[in-house]
DNA sequence: TCAAGTATACTTGTATACAAGTATTATAAT
DNA sequence: ATTATAATACTTGTATACAAGTATACTTGA
């Protein structure tokens, strides 16, 4: 099994993560990045052969995936189902449904405490853009939009948001991966679009974050078609795992 | 263990289900019904021996209500979450979220042959409600819904729903239990309101759409206060078993 | 009586074993 | 050559076994 042991997703970001949410992690970033084709067939024993682990923390990885959408549990094999570009914006649409919901709650809350913890964010990110750290970047962005929907405290949004999370991660990961190497650019653009959020938020105007809101689907998505073309982005993003 | 044979979710609904999702089923209509009280640690070799299944599939039926935010996974033992007012207005708003996404998609639509599929379920829950059959008139009420959410086509808003249905089967199945028994006069209200929703949908009349929408919210959820108080509706529901 | 440490009875996570069912392939008959 | 049947190599779902870790209770010491 040659490159078996090369992994995608960050192994720090795993520290006590059992066996069986790192293949999911694992499996979610091969597929998202094309490494794995859609359509493909997964079986359980050659997972397991392939990540030397057995069939249990496999099981509960395929049911993982399954929730999220990326794959198709059938009663002969899983069938990888993937990202196309008709399931990303389909991912932005739920985003913007959540957050949109998200910030009718905020307008009628204190968000001071919240835009300072946000902001706080930004610089992290602002940081991680200095070092040229692509995955920390990542994990920041993440973390940014996770910070604004937990502040609501509202468990079923919340419930959302989990099952959105990990596939919004690994497809954040991928393309921020590929981007700083080679459109270094996009990052003033993004780091704005989330000033003009923190902005939002503060000042609850509504037509600001709905703006931004759709900025941000625009850097991420309008430029997916070139990103995406034969799975390019995703062997750039793949290739590259620093430190 | 007393009574730990008499199963709260209708075992027709169960003929091809896996052990696994038999459990996850009948656990969930218990937490929901408050058979087993929030709070409560669930351990899994106890429900393995009560259930008379091994540990696979327990754990398995653990995994979905942690995924359903029914219970909390932690190091020792599932706590149990439950249903609490909170939770049930949490899951109407998410369901008015993406029933009103869903619409908006509608009105691009064309809508009438959904219509027409509707009015047959619609017909059928009447059929269910003269012959008294509880279960069969909450499977049409669910399908109704859900079928208004497939008709739009869309996979993450799908994903959703799939992780919504169950515990809104569980609730209604439980609420609708009860009102056969003492509030037979509700379901003429329901159904006018079903059909409110029908028309929206054949008229495109957004405004429509919402107020049948939060029609059925305060049908559910507002009449919740007298029926949920110390947690008789629910043991009314639970008693009856027919057929 | 109280504190510290040890033993015990839990817990979860993973590996392995087995049963039942399904697709595929090979074989045999026409 | 083609079809029917049988053998084989898969598949999933479930049970069981084991390892590692954690809370509880108990014992031992002061």
């Amino acid at each position: 099994m040659t490159g078996a042991k090369d992994f995608l997703y960050p192994e720090k970001w795993l520290s006590k993560a059992s066996s069986g949410d790192r293949v999911a992690y694992e499996l979610r970033m091969r597929i998202i990045s094309g490494m794995i084709e859609s359509g493909a067939i997964l079986s359980e024993n050659k997972l397991a052969a392939d990540f030397e682990v057995s069939r249990s923390p496999i099981r509960e990885a395929l049911k993982i995936l399954a929730s999220e959408n990326l794959i198709r549990l059938e009663r002969m094999g899983a069938v990888v189902i993937g990202l196309k570009e008709k399931e990303i914006e389909e991912i932005y649409d739920v985003r913007l449904m959540i957050e949109s919901f998200v910030f009718e709650r905020l307008v009628r809350m204190d968000t001071r405490e919240l835009a300072i913890e946000l902001s706080k964010i930004l610089e992290m990110m602002k940081v991680a853009i200095k070092y040229q750290d692509a995955d920390e970047f990542s994990y920041q962005d993440v973390l940014f939009h996770e910070t604004i929907i937990r502040y609501v405290d509202h468990s079923y949004i919340l419930m959302i948001w989990n099952n959105l999370k990990p596939v919004m991660e690994s497809f954040i990961l991928l393309s921020m991966r590929m981007r700083f190497e080679e459109k270094y650019e996009d990052f003033t653009r993004i780091i704005n679009n989330h000033e003009l959020y923190i902005d939002a938020i503060r000042t609850k105007d509504r037509n600001l974050m709905i703006k931004s809101l759709h900025q941000n689907f625009d850097d991420v998505q309008g430029k997916v078609e070139d990103l995406w073309s034969s799975q390019q982005m995703l062997s750039k993003g793949a290739e590259q795992q620093d430190d």
